[in-house]
RNA sequence: GCCGCGGUGGUGAAAUGGUAGACACGCGAGACUUAAAAUCUCGUGAUAGCAAUAUCAUGCGGGUUCGAGUCCCGCCUGCGGCACCA
């Protein structure tokens, strides 16, 4: 069998070519389903480099999925797009001056072949890229729905600013507190910005994920990511003065042990507390405002370790021992969570306490516990002493509901969406003469991003630099009117873009009712871990606010979710550039071909496992297709043997059980021992049989499969029907049962299936007592019980 | 620190509480070949033994069970996420 005819490069090109022609799987969105099945792979970004061995795992998991249900007779809607806008792009034309439309449409066009080259069977009719003005006149068209709504709303935020680039940076190039370009320092700088209010719906981002598929770990994530923490409210009375400092706190059992309160600079300056303040404290209070303000992300953290403050001169009541505290100000409180005011509780706290070191403040333990940090018994606290942590979280609040108000708080902030960028879509909101926001009028969508721009960045919004613009939106809104100079970040964009795929192309809504009705949700979702909190948070948010307006008529965009591993290089580290560990499919489908790129990546392990890439196990896998192959189109024993035809029937039912459930790598095994058994024999399939293990094939190495099926048919093999096993053909001429001596493997018994049904348990103890090796073991040995487990396995116990 | 996920041969990995290591790679020996590649055959967890076989073995220590890689408790360790969140 040396000169096998298995030509891949030949095989591939042919089919592919042959599948465009015929429009295979086009337009099935057109379909009024009747079994729908819509699957949904991660919107990826049309970087320059092109296909990498990740995107084919993923976009190869689904395709098997999607081939397999087709041939299940499932209505398949697979849908392919691009997340087009975004950096890469805009940073490759600072550089290079080439316009990122141009570079985007280079890098699209670089995907789709190769998409196309590994067989993906992509419904290419209803292709969609964010950057394209039918699409994102949808975005805008969704931003004004939430401003018109009041959830799209501007406010004074802090950005990422790199003062080197003279940029704002989106927090994805934020490493370490440093530019990803140039290295330096980011600091946060006050600018008014766009917000999304997802925070809207943060209960409901929590009980939703009870209706849905996701693994748990997943679901876990985002739980925490909006962590949602139950505690008390309570109102400090401010001495000398009718105000109060209000606090959160989730450990109110604690508030004896409060010595001292801590309140962050912004909030501080916020409340105007300076009006109150003893003249003394001043001076020091105003200086300590403005150093805290200039500090970057990185001094913040070094802040950690040696916490700073200053001492307000104001003093606040502790409503349990009636004593008075002092009010201090520190940058360790954050502003933007709770109330910004922290009880301090020294004896209780570990920040609390470096702070009150540091200080010379009080510490007072008022819980005995092991660890200084845990639930325990009440001390030192007046008429609480005594009640357990438990009980005391319950009387106090109840004994101060004046106070005291038990509450949640939430670690979730609300959605930032502007960048100061160019290639994004652009926010549909112009200014007016006073500098009152305005929505774009709906005739006025798409609100076309100018191109008249320059790329280079100053500092500013680079739409300011378009002469364009701004005569555009005198001309539509009148003089003195101005645009919105701000983009909107690349994740609005993919927030929705599932339910365009169904209705691609429509120019009056941003899909019709029906075809809404008709496809979604989405029945699979595959995605890389990375995109947990942000992508799948914004997604659902999305959908429940287009629940809400009445345009969507289910609360949960994704019912069911899994994730794929990451690919690694082959010295088990994630692929770079720099490392030099990069694996191009590109060179994989050359020397190869796609489908054995396809199958090694399935067979490598399970799907949402991080893998290594070994490039001798490809050849393995190549040489398994052309095992394949020579049986297929040279072997013509095709008079049926019984323990072939019978293995051919466990596989069946093995490939069949396995590829729904996502498991390659064994289904792939299991059709390995066919070919194996079916080899050993040198035969053993009738035409029939030997066509439908190749159905069992077809999904997962679409190309050779075509190419065997067409030795005798004339259709495709991609729209035949999936092949059901015959378990009269399985074929159990002897079962071997393991016999055991105290859990232990000690020997077996050979008989047939028939025989062994027939025989009682004793007769079984008997026989297994018989065996030689059993014999020598039971010498003297009284047996205290027999464990048998029908067809499985007897255990003796001595 | 908090939340989560892992740890099985030389390697990637299999295994509804029921024969641990399927399948594949690699490696060793052999066949074919002038030779190499490719292909094929046999072997391959460790230790001892010519062998039959025996003992050990799923990160470590306990436990439940007739029986544990799998369930429970406590550790060690690697990875991912969050992190001054009060």
């Amino acid at each position: 069998m040396s000169n096998t005819l298995y030509n891949h490069q030949e095989i591939e090109t042919k089919w592919q070519e042959v599948w465009e022609n015929d429009h295979l799987f086009q337009d099935s969105a057109k379909i009024n389903p009747a079994n729908k099945l819509y699957l949904l792979f991660a919107f990826a970004y049309p970087s320059g480099s092109g296909l990498h061995v990740g995107h084919v795992e993923s976009k190869t998991a689904l395709d098997i999925l999607a081939r397999y249900h087709r041939m299940n007779g499932k209505d398949v809607f697979f849908p392919v797009g691009w997340d087009a806008f975004g950096l890469p792009a805009e940073n490759y034309a600072i550089k290079t001056g080439t316009p990122p439309e141009v570079t985007t449409k280079n890098a699209i066009a670089t995907f789709e072949r190769q998409l196309k080259r590994i067989g993906i069977s992509y419904d290419w009719d209803n292709e969609i890229a964010t950057c394209d003005p039918t699409y994102y006149k949808w975005t805008q068209w969704i931003f004004l729905e939430l401003f018109s709504k009041g959830l799209a709303y501007q406010a004074t935020g802090k950005v990422n600013w790199c003062p080197s680039c003279q940029t704002v940076l989106a927090n994805e190039q934020v490493v370490n507190g440093r530019c990803e370009r140039c290295d330096s320092e980011v600091i946060q700088k006050d600018m008014k910005q766009w917000f999304f209010k997802i925070t809207e719906y943060r209960d409901e981002l929590i009980s939703g994920l009870d209706d849905v598929d996701w693994p748990n770990p997943t679901k876990q994530q985002q739980i925490n990511w909006i962590g949602k923490s139950e505690g008390v409210e309570v109102d400090f009375a401010l001495k000398n003065s009718n105000r109060q400092l209000k606090v959160f706190t989730t450990r109110v059992d604690t508030i004896a042990g409060v010595t001292f309160m801590v309140i962050s600079p912004e909030k501080f300056a916020e409340f105007k507390l300076v009006e109150i303040q003893p003249e003394a404290n001043k001076k020091a209070c105003e200086d300590y405002l403005t150093a805290s303000s200039k500090k970057t992300e990185e001094e913040r953290k070094i802040g950690e370790k040696n916490k700073t403050g200053v001492d307000t001169g104001l003093f606040v009541t502790n409503p349990v021992t009636g004593k008075d505290v002092p009010v201090w100000i520190a940058d360790y409180v954050l502003a933007g969570y709770g109330t910004g005011v922290v009880m301090g509780v020294p004896a209780h706290d570990p920040r609390d306490k470096a702070f009150a070191k540091k200080f010379d403040l009080e510490i007072i333990p008022v819980i005995e516990s092991e660890d200084e940090v845990a639930y325990g018994t009440l001390i030192n606290s007046g008429k609480y002493t005594g009640l357990s942590s438990k009980e005391a979280m319950e009387k106090i609040p109840a004994d101060f509901t004046d106070i005291m108000k038990v509450t949640q708080n939430y670690r979730l902030r609300d959605w930032l969406i502007s960048r100061q960028r160019y290639w994004g879509a652009p926010i549909p909101i112009v200014y007016d003469p006073e500098g009152q926001p305005h929505p774009v009028k709906q005739e006025h969508l798409p609100w076309l991003l100018p191109t008249d721009v320059d790329f280079k960045p100053t500092g500013e919004s680079p739409l300011r630099s378009s002469v364009e613009f701004k005569e555009r939106v005198e001309k539509l809104y009148g003089k003195g009117w101005t645009p919105e100079y701000d983009t909107m970040d690349t994740f609005v964009d993919s927030s929705w873009y599932f339910l365009r795929y169904v209705d691609s192309k429509n120019e009056l809504q941003f899909a019709s009712p029906e075809q809404l009705k008709n496809w979604l949700p989405v029945d699979f979702y595959m995605i890389g871990p990375e995109h947990i909190v942000l992508h799948l948070l914004y997604s659902r948010f999305f959908t429940k606010f287009l629940r809400d307006q009445g345009y969507l008529k289910f609360s949960e965009p994704f019912m069911k979710m899994r994730h794929q591993g990451m690919i690694l290089g082959p010295d088990g580290r994630k692929m770079s550039k720099s490392k030099g560990n990069v694996i191009n499919p590109d060179d994989v489908v050359e020397k190869f071909g796609a489908d054995t790129l396809r199958v090694y990546e399935m067979f490598m392990g399970p799907i949402e496992a991080d893998k290594p890439w070994d490039e001798r196990s490809v050849v393995g896998v190549h040489r398994f297709l052309r095992r394949i192959f020579d049986l297929v189109m040279t072997e013509d024993n095709e008079v049926e043997m019984p323990r072939v035809v019978s293995k051919l029937q466990k596989t069946i039912q093995k490939v069949t059980a396995d590829t729904p459930e996502l498991k390659f790598n064994t289904a792939i095994a299991a059709m390995m021992e066919m070919v194996n058994v079916w080899e050993e024999h040198g035969g053993g399939l009738s035409k029939a049989q030997k066509e439908q293990f190749v159905k069992l094939l077809a999904p997962y190495a679409p190309f050779i499969a075509e190419e065997m099926w067409h030795k005798v048919n004339k259709n495709t093999i991609h729209q035949s029907e999936w092949p059901k096993a015959d378990e009269s053909l399985i074929q159990q001429d002897e079962i071997i049962l393991p016999i055991q001596i105290n859990g232990k493997l000690r020997g077996d018994l050979r008989i047939s299936p028939a025989e062994l049904s027939a025989l009682s348990k004793e007769q079984i103890q008997t026989m297994a007592m018989a065996l030689p090796s059993i014999q020598k073991r039971l010498e003297g040995q009284e047996i205290k019980k027999f464990i048998y487990i029908p067809g499985k396995i007897a255990n003796l116990v001595i």
